[in-house]
DNA sequence: TAATATTTTTAGACTGCTCTAAATTTAGAT
DNA sequence: ATCTAAATTTAGAGCAGTCTAAAAATATTA
């Protein structure tokens, strides 16, 4: 049985891993632990021990294949409780997020797996993002950033790369949602913003940073 | 913010002051917690100076009215949670405590408003016991025990007194649930068993035991 | 390559919660 | 009233996780 503090660690180097490939250092483990350094190695030396990572002075961490199988089963459960409280409970997308931090630690094969089917086996949460299945499989898609449409093209929302609320909320106030079609009318290269069509609704206008956090699918012209 | 332990040392000197009425023991404390009196002594003294309960050196511990009232918040929680995974997720009636025991400590006042919306409102858990609801307040209702219906008397069952696995499962086994409706037929005074009818189609026979576990609302002859 | 800056580890300490063993207080029995 | 047993507290220590400050290793730059 491993402490919450542990299977936090071990979500933190995942999340590592994820985008670097490389092995973790330790300051940024830190960094998205919110500790120090001195912490971190004590703990990697914990998780070592327990065969949870791979560990060498000065040379960062990698989770092994059990370290991974237990973040992907923490990522599994962090995505379907989003997705439940979305579903079930009316919550809106900006708010599940930490109150899912606290879920993810509960601990029950059955509990999960009985969510998941209550929840008709969901591929995705909330925010788009894959939802592994209980083997631990992620289904991915093709997906691009929204700034890499062209003038004229449309795409359906089906992520946001960042998931910070007060993103999230501003999407919101824009009518921006999951499933929204999005044609791009518009791109000024002075400022680098663009114009969009919401929902052939109506128009917003975006910034780049903004752009490059919607991933969409690109809808196929006629 | 309180932590798991402190939340679960207040929910046991609840549970003691339920029927004894009298401060909670040192020894009862830590029959509840599992652990030593000397663990418990040390947890009143923190808990004392965080005014969640009077505390006397040799005198034992009572809840103050802020203690109280995280207490029944505990309580709240876990039934409703109990609830959730007995309707929502088709779990049974003994396994759902070891998992509530976990869920109890989510802390998020709007989830647990919205699981309790999504119940719509129930007033008693799986197991037949009161929820508090949001304000703190218990419905209760007049209930006796089985051992005290006489022959040819009806109830229906509303309550078990004893949440042991074990017990709910042997209930289990004689098609014994809430709701069931019991006919008493005979009392043997030799070994104080008892036969009763279950929902009008199987005759069992209880020992006096069960019967002092099972609670009912009597039915009132025509 | 040598000096400097950055990263990481170690050393030592602190808090929260736990334990055992010993001391103290209270309750019960004669 | 005194002795004994039971309950409770205190003393002292250990483990998990954290921190700061100092030392060591690695990376960067001149
Ligand atoms: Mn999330
Ligand atoms: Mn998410
Ligand atoms: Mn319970
Ligand atoms: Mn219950």
């Amino acid at each position: 049985m491993l402490s919450f503090t542990e299977e936090n660690y071990l979500k933190a180097i995942y999340k590592i891993n994820e985008k670097t490939k490389e092995r973790a250092s330790t300051n940024a483990i830190a960094e998205i632990m919110q500790t120090t350094a001195a912490s971190v190695t004590d703990m990697m030396k914990k998780l070592s021990n327990k065969n949870l990572i791979t560990y060498e002075r000065y040379k960062g961490s990698k989770l092994s294949s059990q370290g991974a199988q237990i973040a992907t089963s923490l990522i599994r459960k962090h995505r379907l409780w989003e997705t439940f409280l979305v579903e079930k409970l009316s919550f809106s997308w900006e708010e599940v997020h930490e109150l899912a931090e606290q879920l993810e630690h509960i601990n029950s094969n059955k509990l999960i797996e009985r969510l998941d089917e209550y929840l008709d086996f969901p591929k995705y949460d909330p925010h788009g993002d894959p939802i592994p299945n209980a083997e631990g499989k992620f289904t991915l898609r093709e997906q691009i950033k929204l700034s890499q449409l062209n003038i004229g093209e449309e795409g359906n929302l089906i992520g946001v790369q960042n998931h910070d609320d007060q993103f999230l909320e501003y999407l919101n106030e824009l009518n921006i949602k999951l499933g929204s079609r999005i044609t791009v009318t518009k791109k000024v290269l002075y400022d680098k913003t663009y114009n969009i069509i919401v929902d052939n609704e109506h128009t917003v206008q975006i910034s780049e940073k903004v752009a490059n956090n919607l991933m969409v699918k690109k809808i196929l012209a006629l």
